[in-house]
DNA sequence: ATAAAGAGTTACATTTTTATGACAATCAGA
DNA sequence: TCTGATTGTCATAAAAATGTAACTCTTTAT
């Protein structure tokens, strides 16, 4: 899975040593010099993390930040900023527009990269597009489609989910041995602050059980009473 | 298990910016712009963790801290000062008020949480989310699941606790090798400003304990005759 | 030795939490 | 537009957890 980043920055050298550096760490750049620049590349191929500089020649970076926070393709891609100030409300006004973390020029390549890394662990785990295997289920996000491998027979039967229940199964499969709220799974399956009962939850959690008792797999959605809910090898 | 922060700062931008980076960490924010207000809030909600600017309108910071020290309920709360000065006497002086921490300004964010999850993994270990290791019993906050490895056979067997029981266990096992009164149990586990009987705790413990004698693992939670229980690893 | 205080046990009514099926509204594709 | 799938909410059932009281057992002090 080869993770694309979207540098948006005016200054040449700049722009140049950050792509440099990206690509020593295996990651794939884009390069825009301007906001403009920037959305046009957006349309064509969907970064998967943008870094962008806070003082562009058109559009200020305040302005683009919140453009991508705006429309539901873009909404999700993890935001660094870059700012030469130091200015702490500089730095209040780009996390309001959303950024997810902001460096401060200069900054050392070093630390460019942990905090790129940082935020993708933080946003991405469960959006990474790798095939999870696990207790005798394989969930391809590329394709979309869950097979659940009997222990009997190797032969893998393909699982029909709805696209909630397919969301729910990834994010337990990725986060796999732990409890997560039915807060947490709103908040991360749902979207942020939506408003929806805690006990949709709970609902859905039977659909997807309902589903899997269908082949079998009955104990890997498991309930911890008082917390909410774990997805588990072991039963329980 | 959410730790909330009660943020007392009187700059309304400093404030919001450590609200934000809070926010983003998973920590539930309360904010108060002077001390009065800060005891106010505290009288409802007691906090995980009190971040406190050295320099407020009304009561000096060092005044506050000092109440905070003083009264039975928000003694243990863990305590960080905020302040511009980077006077050594100062420093000496909110220490010796019984902050835990300090922190000059201005601070990077990083920062911030770094030393609050330090001072945090310092003060509240049932707060940490680390596995703990004890006398045979193995107990993983995460997913929510106690093992108790015999001393016989290395392999290790779930045990299954409920809610209350689990965070007892918790409790017990992070301050282990120390007695803890009913009163102190009551306002940890179940929450302050709760009104529950003192002998609850003693119905509590013996559900625990039942539970423990059916993995052989009987003399871990200890009775102190006249102050509490303990967890302990001798053998009394 | 005996009473008093502290702790252990058990049973049980009550409350809380979770499971489940039904339903109406909405959405997506034909 | 029609049709079936999907979604969120609700009502109810079922299960589990909880707090209290009553009673017993142990330790301590007189």
């Amino acid at each position: 899975m080869t993770i694309t980043i979207l540098v948006v920055e005016d200054e040449p050298a700049i722009q140049e040593l950050i792509a440099l550096n990206l690509k020593r760490e295996g990651f794939m750049t884009l390069s825009a010099l301007s906001a403009d620049h920037a959305m046009q590349l957006i349309n064509n191929v969907l970064p998967d993390l943008v870094l962008l500089d806070w003082m562009l020649p058109d559009t200020p970076g305040i302005e683009f930040a919140r453009r991508l926070r705006r429309e539901e393709r873009t909404k999700i891609i993890p935001l660094i900023m870059l700012t030469a100030r130091i200015d702490e409300n500089d730095k209040i006004a780009g996390l309001e527009a959303g950024a997810d973390d902001y460096i401060t020029k200069p900054f050392s390549p070093r630390e460019l990269i942990a905090r790129i890394k940082a935020v993708l662990r933080r946003r991405l785990p469960e959006m990474s597009e790798e095939v999870i295997e696990l207790g005798g289920l394989r969930l391809d996000p590329l394709s979309h489609r869950v097979y659940a491998c009997s222990d009997a027979s190797p032969e893998s039967t393909e699982i029909n989910l709805g696209p909630t229940e397919f969301r729910l199964l990834h994010f337990l499969m990725a986060y796999k041995e732990r409890v997560h709220t039915r807060e947490q799974l709103l908040d991360r399956i749902w979207g942020d602050h939506v408003f929806i009962e805690d006990r949709t939850v709970d609902v859905h959690i039977r659909r997807l059980r309902k589903i899997l008792e269908s082949v079998d797999k009955e104990n890997l959605v498991q309930t911890v009473r008082g917390t909410g809910y774990r997805f588990s090898v072991t039963p329980s």
